[in-house]
DNA sequence: ATTAAATATAGTAAAAGTTTTATATATAGG
DNA sequence: CCTATATATAAAACTTTTACTATATTTAAT
């Protein structure tokens, strides 16, 4: 049983959970993982619209999960704390699990839903 | 470096973790990891209103965060899968390193922001 | 100077999430 | 049966995100 997490805590975690709640996110999150990428190298990556790429990191960068350097007309991004490496480890670990059937999950549940409140 | 994670479960994971992007839902989720609570004992113990907290339950019981079993009148809650609880080590985690000063983060960044995109 | 490439920014419409107030439902107790 | 309690559901107003289209900015190359 993990030991409580405090309040401050908790408003900065809800925000980077938030922001990483978005399947591009997570992909270009771990895409980051593997080295530091430029704008164009993550759009082509996933099929993405520029401005769409632009904007997930903006909103990455103002709230401290990537950060970058510019290099001429480019820019190169990268992750920008360990808590994102743990998330991410986090998340390949429940999948292993998932894959190797010691876990199992409802997707149905998740899948198609539209509105829920 | 963890594996690469695929697209189905990036999907699960994006809507497991934005559902998880809010503070009453963190707080909620952690208190379960207790041990199961009825409606009442959540609102009490986070000074809720009543149907914020059944609708922060709802969502979670339709994203497969939580679920519930009912005794009379009242509904007992409790975390429906281990995926939730890797989360909520991960951020014990996180925490404890923040806490010793071994990990930094730039709090700045994140709080009192209202709109970013 | 002009142009092309890479990226950022702005604006807007649509979708999703949040909060509040009000009301319904179901069960237990008298 | 009537009432109180616990909780769910509904509806509306509001806020935040998302996606898209268009445009601006900056640097490099000619």
């Amino acid at each position: 049983m993990a030991k409580a997490i405090s309040t401050e805590f908790i408003q900065m975690a809800a925000r980077i959970l938030k922001t990483l709640g978005h399947p591009d996110r997570i992909k270009i999150v771990e895409f980051l993982e593997h080295g530091e990428k430029t704008v164009g190298q993550i759009q082509r990556e996933f099929n993405l619209l520029q401005p769409v790429t632009s904007q997930h990191l903006k909103v990455m960068y103002d709230r401290n999960i990537v950060t970058f350097r510019q290099e001429g007309t480019r820019y190169f991004y990268s992750l920008a704390n360990k808590f994102i490496l743990k998330i991410l480890d986090c998340m390949s670990e429940v999948q292993e699990k998932l894959d190797s059937g010691e876990w199992n999950f409802d997707f149905s549940k998740i899948e198609n839903q539209k509105e829920v409140v």
